[in-house]
DNA sequence: TGGAATCAGTGACTATTGTCACAACTACAA
DNA sequence: TTGTAGTTGTGACAATAGTCACTGATTCCA
């Protein structure tokens, strides 16, 4: 609960109070299914702790869109749930997570009433606007080996830790390519020193 | 100054009132630069008439973000100018345009003062965000000869002709590649009657 | 203690894209 | 007319990435 004081910090009391009052929490563990595809959106998530990864999907290949932080919103969420739309994307819990809920209708009128908290989703904007344009830029003028080492290293920094559990498989999905091919890199990789593989995790150095 | 009624007729009368106080119109001859990276945003562009192509760069390569129509905003200078950051993206003026000028200080004022705004911003966040999305997807999932074929019939729909006046060069460097594999792929696509060329237009079949 | 499943390594091959070098053709201005 | 710049076509080649077919490991239950 002192999370959520704290997350929710720059906005007026009165509306922190609002959202005390209208928003609840939720445990979610770690590989959930938090929102599909077509799904239609009826809260907004802010992560408090754990990792949230969104991505999307399209014939089995998958990309990795952003991941949400605590303190973090999912603007997907958001944009869905102004229009009206189903979700583009998916979401899934990275690791075990808590998130406070806030209610899409109530949100609606707090945009009315607390003209600050539009500040923190047009933050929320941003910051993915620019995460996707990296994306963009990463696909279209990095090749593989620099997109798997970035990955990779963004990971390291997200967890928070140097040893990374993560199977060949999944890196591949989550940069839309193939497997043999990830393990290709990360040999080479390997061998330039970038990190060391392990029998069930990779070491960033 | 009719256009920028019916542009802005969603919005409450007070609000349009004081947009029309405060904005300035301006006229852009094609093929102007508006906004360059790294450059700090003053005004935040409606764009009356005509079309905007914003674009990123990197290294020579550049890569088409998304066009600006008539009614549409740059979300880029309005995420610009909250921050108080710089630009990233470029924009260049595709046709003989006019836009509508607010600016960045009044509008903080009016997204606080007149909520309706937000709704607006918001509309044209998730659009562009949307834009991106497939903008990805058709980098991760799809070849270049369904890339360039896509191009073209989205250009001719936003311009309104079948005739495109355009070079192999330019197209290379919208999407990102080189001007050699243009000529190949166009070559393909005429032997398919996706389209055919010209000696100094390209026609949409 | 066996499968069964998942994971990783590898060679061979193909497809796609990017790069280079060069030729040929406008179009337009000096 | 003659440059000069911009455009397009093309063949050859290289680099990168994706696919296929297999082989061994490892794990994990049941």
């Amino acid at each position: 609960m002192n999370d959520i004081k704290r997350i929710l910090s720059k906005l007026s009391p009165a509306l922190i109070q609002e959202i005390e009052e209208e928003s609840s929490t939720m445990d979610v563990p770690s590989n959930t299914e938090i929102l599909r595809e077509g799904q239609y959106v009826k809260v907004i998530p802010i992560v408090i702790t754990g990792l949230i990864k969104v991505f999307s999907r399209y014939e089995e290949k998958e990309l990795l869109l952003y991941y949400i932080k605590p303190e973090e919103s999912c603007i997907m969420s958001f944009a869905a749930s102004l229009n009206n739309e189903p979700s583009k994307v998916f979401a899934v819990a990275e690791e075990d997570s808590t998130v406070l809920l806030l209610p899409v209708d109530k949100v609606a009128k707090w945009t009315k009433q607390f003209p600050d908290i539009n500040n923190l989703f047009y933050q929320q904007y941003n910051l993915r606007y620019s995460e996707l344009l990296t994306t963009i830029n990463h696909l279209l003028f990095n090749k593989l080996d620099v997109r798997v080492l970035g990955f990779l290293q963004e990971r390291s920094k997200l967890t928070g830790t140097k040893e990374l559990k993560i199977s060949h498989r999944q890196i591949a999905s989550e940069l839309g390519t193939a497997r043999e091919v990830v393990s290709r890199i990360l040999k080479k990789l390997e061998a330039e020193n970038h990190l060391k593989q392990h029998s069930n995790y990779i070491e960033i150095l």
